[in-house]
DNA sequence: TGTACATCAGTGAACGCGCGTTCACTGATGTAC
DNA sequence: TGTACATCAGTGAACGCGCGTTCACTGATGTAC
């Protein structure tokens, strides 16, 4: 949209009814859209269904997206964004308190928003959504989690308070090495190979847990989730060297 | 549903011609099936397309299976059963090894499985398959894997070769014990608390990074995905106290 | 300011698709006497 | 052994469902002069 000198402001309030209304139903559409993803799933989210509850025809959706695809990952967006905010809210409140303390706040948080966002957690961490390939736009803020949660060990890097015990890892291959040295001069600047082995490898430890909890795979073995979570966590931190 | 015929030498080689034939059809509408499958992922899975390939009326599956979740169930079970096989044969096949290497090696057998079978792997460990509940009868074929796992540090307890390293796991809550407690009477007698924590802390682990990897996590971040796993794998032992 | 034209949100019908499941039926296979 | 009856695999048609997407159209809103 191309504001000529004869315009006011870009984001002035005076804005046509034409653009207001648009924004607006955009976002009408999406939160419609979330609801029935949360109910639903990803699987089950259908722009007719988006539409009939918006009063709309069907083929009305299409002014405001593309297609079903483009919905989905406006969704995705989302929902990295909204785990994005939470955790880089929690590691931001914890600033300056003991790394470990850190680390498993961060990771409370995680999974506290992944149970009250069970479905958008799934969309994002779970199984490919069938016919559905997520476009680039979705890796930078996918990217938010695992850089506030590695921001806490840099933190701790500098100051001094990284201190991992004496535990193997075994060999490391010239390609994996490679690969950790790239990814640490990106995240990581100057944390030694394995702090950025261990930190990576507690980020997944999370994932997998989490996953393990919310798609069943502990029905029955575990009752005490959380505590589970947090413990696993702990002892995670403790191996990168946190405290 | 109506599985077993009304005869008396029910495995006797002179089954009838009706016996063998429904034995065999039922074997391959689930090798269908399973194809199927592994090309278009549970939620793509069709009565009516692996009715169409074995040149069958889609009506005539629902004298082998019940309905859709039927098959579904059938697929869970055999492929539980195929990677609790794969891993129980590792294991057997690295007694008497030094525990970290056999553990090593059941993670890599289990990767090399998942991703010579993604779409089963995903079918057992992915997000749920919407609307479909698996039910009871897939519980035992899938604790097949975590127990080969278990009987690795369960073995090297009974020989004196879980040496844990001083790492702490946080304090653990009455409920988060008695889980505990119960698992290791069940899977792992006499094995300690903290072993318990990390074993499981490790099979979560394993399928966390998997999951990762074949979900799509960590493209672009790891090259070299064998390696990253089998070093997460070798790290994990050595947490748990195997070498 | 008023008027002529351009933009674009929303309509309604249609296309083409595939699915799971039910049901009355036929004809071949199996069983009892 | 032959016959009468019972079982059951497979048929074909139908029910009822919902989906994504396209397209020519209308009428309201916005813009340029």
């Amino acid at each position: 949209m191309c504001h000529t000198g004869s315009m006011p402001a870009a984001t002035s309030p005076l804005r046509s009814a034409r653009d207001r209304a648009r924004t607006e139903i955009t976002a009408e559409i999406l939160s419609t859209a979330r609801r029935h993803l949360a109910v639903d799933g990803a699987a089950g989210l259908s722009l007719r269904a988006v539409a009939r509850e918006l009063g709309l025809v069907s083929s009305a959706v299409y002014r405001y997206f593309e297609n079903r695809d483009a919905l989905l990952t406006a969704l995705i967006v989302e929902a990295y964004d909204s785990l994005g905010d939470a955790t880089e809210a929690a590691v931001a409140a914890s600033a300056g308190r003991p790394p470990l303390e850190r680390w498993v706040d961060a990771a409370d948080t995680i999974r506290t928003w992944a149970l009250e966002h069970l479905q958008e957690y799934t969309l994002l961490y779970g199984s490919p959504v069938p016919g559905y390939q997520a476009p680039d736009d979705t890796v930078v803020p996918g990217t938010r989690v695992s850089l506030a949660l590695v921001s806490i060990v840099v933190d701790a890097h500098a100051q001094g308070l990284v201190h991992p015990p004496p535990i193997g890892h075994g060999p490391v291959g010239d390609q994996l090495r490679a690969d950790l040295t790239a990814l640490a001069a990106l995240i990581a600047p100057g944390v030694e190979e394995a702090t950025v082995i261990s930190t990576v490898l507690g980020w997944t430890q999370l994932f997998g847990l989490l996953g393990f909890e919310l798609f069943g795979q502990t029905r029955g073995l575990v009752s005490d989730h959380r505590a589970m979570f947090v413990t696993a966590a702990h002892q995670m931190g403790a191996v990168i060297g946190l405290g």
